[in-house]
DNA sequence: CAAATACCTACTAACATAGTATGATAATAT
DNA sequence: ATATTATCATACTATGTTAGTAGGTATTTG
């Protein structure tokens, strides 16, 4: 598994500041609600955001969070490894593994890099707006359908 | 981490075949050593790859194994799938897990989806004579350098 | 001050992976 | 026959990661 449910989560949390940016201030409380996770397990999450610069909070009554740029400035890849451990495809190449003293002479290291590099790819070509425009789209078919 | 050890390993074993391909079978043991893997536990791996009869094997003495096609008609993806749990870049998209009821209405599905196309796009288009190419050119540097 | 909200730290439960250990059975060469 | 090798079956431990819960602190509004 690459992507855990926190990316995961991330990324619905997101979604839900950029589907609901009105300019008010979005309580943990309501996105909890709406897209089914709990408060507490949400409030983690949106921490690995701001320590990523991410999002912007305000606290106290009527606080809460908003984006902090534009949907179509956050790559997937950003909000997705602001939360995740680590994306590498294997150990040898992550970046809580200590460096492999073999990696010159390893065939496999450099299959990982390719890996990496499509994942990559794909998670930064990617951005918020594109996800907001297929939910749109997808909602959208729903009723069509 | 995509990909554990067990693919990993699987990858080294698979090599070691390609490289002592000369039409004697090759003992595990052997493997074992010069991969520097223990022997119980390459048997494991290599049972997989028997399951999904990528390798020969001939048992008593003289016995052990041989690629069953040549080099480059295994891709890495096929070598590493048969011994890997689960692939998938999300449980939302894995063999292992019920399907999402949400697929349909779900932007993140879609993101699954491109993931791991990419991810199969590298895997389906690198085979096995590559990575022996990648070695020997490797192990070239080494002495050149 | 009181309520609401973000923020922080610690903990538990469940699960997957890596790897070991033990041993039995089947096929093959000599 | 005997030694060698693959094959199968358990099952066990250790380690680490993830998911999720819980309780408490700090800040802001009114």
């Amino acid at each position: 598994m690459i992507i855990s449910t926190r990316g995961k989560n991330a990324l619905k949390l997101m979604l839900d500041l950029a589907t609901y940016n009105t300019g008010e201030m979005v309580r943990l409380k309501d996105i909890a609600k709406r897209q089914n996770i709990s408060e507490k397990y949400l409030e983690q999450i949106v921490s690995g955001l701001m320590r990523a610069s991410l999002v912007n909070s305000v606290r106290g009554k009527n606080g809460g969070y908003t984006l902090r740029y534009e949907p179509k400035d956050y790559t997937v890849g950003q909000i997705i490894k602001a939360v995740e451990n680590d994306m590498a495809p294997t150990d040898c190449y992550g970046k809580n593994s200590p460096p492999c003293p073999n990696k010159a002479t390893c065939a496999n290291y450099r299959l990982w890099g390719r890996l990496d590099m499509a994942l990559n790819d794909v998670l930064e070509g990617i951005t918020l707006a594109d996800m907001l425009d297929w939910q749109r789209e997808l909602y959208t078919d729903q009723y069509v359908i």
